[in-house]
DNA sequence: ACCATGTGGTCCTAATTAGAACAATATGAA
DNA sequence: TTCATATTGTTCTAATTAGGACCACATGGT
């Protein structure tokens, strides 16, 4: 428990995070005449024999709507390729081209010691930790949608009151 | 420093969790007929006599250009209101219009215990911590990035021969 | 074999996003 | 004042995003 007006701060630092570090890593993958999301299949699919679209999927948190257009993108520019799969007519095996092979060799590297830098002064504890209250987040999240279905309308009916007070003085 | 092979887990999991936690908070907003970005408007508007843009996208971490778009589909819903300023002729103040304010009043303390059943467990020092984490995460993307200039090639070029081995045995 | 149900990808829509170019206004130096 | 420069918000584009509808194929029970 902890007082009201302080725990949006977290989430708002969490956003901020998450953007500032997008945003760092986008201004390497751009030399590379390439999105985000695309450097993830990318880096994905390296050293790799291929992968489903749905495995794709959730190792780039990328919903299969938007992954058709992303590969699709990809393709064009002769990076992956698209084949059928052998013991499953519905799904379709992404994988690199020589070409895309090649990007990858060449620009994996170069991207991780970028992203390295990041780290300069962290310890193996300090990461380790931040790993840890990150997943302790997210769980604590999972547990809350899991915890919705029904009971919020009796739960909140009383706080609703409580809370309406802080939140005159929230900000 | 840290074995190579870890830290990218952490920058997955700060990924994971940003949406894990955007999908949860989304799933009940959506419930009032707005998107995150709209209701995040509204809540940074709330209690407020109004505010320029450029301090709305600096409260809400939402570029100028996807700002205007944001604010005319609530100018267009009657939740928001554009004004000019009087003290600078090229600001504009945008205001929440008295439905606005209504709705705010009325689902904001709601939406506070949506987002306050995440800490159910947490204790003020987890919180404190947490967001210590994140900050310090963020300050340390900002250092970089601002190293960034011109040392990057030189430093990366010895590094990236230890790094390529590393590669082969990511994932 | 047949059918109900579930799953994998594609396509569509509305909204957001970053980034760049642009017009109008502000600001400060000469 | 006047001009160079910076800032504010709008507009435009290409890409991503979630969500839903849809089709083709799989799977399991009968």
């Amino acid at each position: 428990m902890t007082s009201p007006s302080t725990f949006p701060a977290v989430l708002r630092e969490l956003l901020r995070t998450h953007q500032t570090f997008l945003s760092y890593a986008a201004s390497h993958v751009h030399t590379l005449d390439l999105t985000l999301p695309q450097f993830d299949i990318i880096i994905t699919l390296g050293n790799t024999t291929g992968m489903t679209f749905k495995k794709l999927g959730e190792k780039t948190l990328i919903t299969k709507g938007t992954l058709t257009g992303v590969i699709s993108r990809l393709e064009d520019k002769g990076l992956v390729q698209r084949g059928a799969s052998e013991t499953d007519g519905r799904s379709q095996i992404v994988r690199l081209t020589a070409k895309g092979e090649a990007l990858y060799e060449r620009t994996f590297p170069e991207h991780l010691v970028f992203i390295y830098r990041i780290f300069k002064d962290y310890s193996s504890e300090d990461i380790a930790t931040l790993e840890a209250a990150l997943l302790r987040l997210r769980n604590a999240v999972v547990t809350a949608r899991s915890d919705e279905s029904g009971e919020l309308a009796d739960k909140t009916n009383g706080w609703c009151a409580k809370v309406k007070d802080v939140c005159k003085h929230y900000q």
